[in-house]
DNA sequence: TCAATAGTGTCTGTGAGACACTATATC
DNA sequence: GATATAGTGTCTCACAGACACTATTGA
């Protein structure tokens, strides 16, 4: 999150984002914006559009139209305030959701968030959150805390070791914890996967009726670097 | 389909789509459009956000930012020329995919075929493709045109009416065909899916592997009525 | 009667979840 | 030792697919 340098809603958190330019493509902007403003010059691991908001009435200045895309990082480096901001820090998800975000900024994150974890489910996403090498614990972690819901470590990781493709074991253990050390992975190759990993959202209700109101579209996603551009009166 | 009435790539089959109004909101503009160039008036069953196409070459005339959209049609409306369109007609999806489409239109209807196979398993959209009342082979012709494969009559049955909040039982029988007359449904208030109706894009291979390379991107949608915003010089 | 489609019954294999159990580290 | 975590074994249940079977129509 940014603290606007500038108006309208100067001083309120929001999320990072500006303009296109006139020869940059759209993940490209989003990149820059991200750079500028938070100071992270990271090649994001995985960078992704998400949706694009344009109600007429999304920015009092003029009619502007937003392209989110969702980033995800392995490691959170310190940000630093940039261009057009007096302040750049991390905050939980679930302390943001709380804030009143300006904009339309608080849809933005909410379909952030829906894509992360609807993704989670049948792609190896969570791979883009941990580092290079981890282990199955790191990688159900990610899970656990996007899911916000406990998995049992036997069955993931039996089930993650059975995905073709989702890791590939490397050499070395992992120590220094409580207990027995950890074998190391990488990510594998696939991208989907292959039996998915389906949340239940009903913490497993008797009858059937498991899956039936999920809160999020699958086919809608945390941070945002945002593009805008601004439509010329008339066009 | 439309032939485009004006430069660039007049004369040239391309989707339809055009420019956004300063005071129009994106659905809006991707049902205005397509009534605009083709007639249709119809409120469709489904109109859903693809995805947006923002590189900077992708018009020879200016910067544009296209927003795509996927509408999804009971019944096809023999369609009618109008502004900046000579002619307008539907098409086969396989027809078009051999055809050279102008700007990045055979991306945008890539992806929008993707969307549609992917939603049918694990959302009801099938249902948005019948009419009012349909029967369960109706539904099971969706799945095997828009899969491009066969599937079982009895097992599809048996899965459609166990999915809970898919389709609601309505008096009344089709006959006329061959066989056996059909029960009548209509959509029921499930949005997704239960347990999701996933396809085998292998045919079943002995080992696993089954879903391990989809052509597609899940989260990523046939028909296309555009959105798309100039941005100015210097933004 | 035959052919075609609607719909049901049944079997098998896969996989998810619950949970017990073994293995190996730190305290 | 106790405790914590890694990893495996096993049982049960749900469900997908294959396929046989019954039901009901038109030709």
């Amino acid at each position: 999150m940014i603290r606007r340098g500038s108006e309208p809603w100067r001083g309120v958190l929001a999320l990072p984002g500006g303009f296109v330019r006139q020869d940059e493509d759209l993940p490209d902007a989003a990149r820059r914006e991200l750079r500028e403003e938070t100071g992270l010059d990271v090649q994001p691991v995985h960078l992704e559009q998400l949706q694009t908001f344009g109600a007429p009435d999304r920015d009092p200045r003029a009619r502007t139209v937003a392209v989110a895309y969702l980033a995800v990082l392995p490691t959170l480096p310190e940000p630093v305030a940039g261009t057009d901001a007096t302040e750049a820090d991390w905050r939980a998800v679930e302390d943001v959701l709380r804030t009143d975000l300006p904009f339309d900024h608080a849809d933005i994150l909410a379909a952030g968030l829906a894509r992360a974890r609807s993704k989670l489910e049948y792609t190896t996403l969570a791979t883009a959150f941990v580092g290079t090498t981890f282990t199955i614990a790191d990688l159900r972690h990610v899970y656990e805390v996007v899911w916000g819901r406990a998995l049992d470590p036997g069955n993931f990781h039996r089930k993650v070791l059975t995905s073709e493709g989702f890791v590939s074991r490397v050499p070395g253990q992992r120590a220094g914890g409580r207990g027995r050390p950890a074998a190391l992975f990488t990510p594998g190759s696939a991208v989907l996967l292959n039996p998915p990993i389906l949340r239940d959202l009903e913490p497993s209700t008797p009858d059937r009726q498991r899956r039936a109101h999920r809160d999020d579209d699958p086919a809608a996603v945390c941070a945002r670097a945002g593009n805008e551009v601004e439509v010329p009166d008339g066009a």
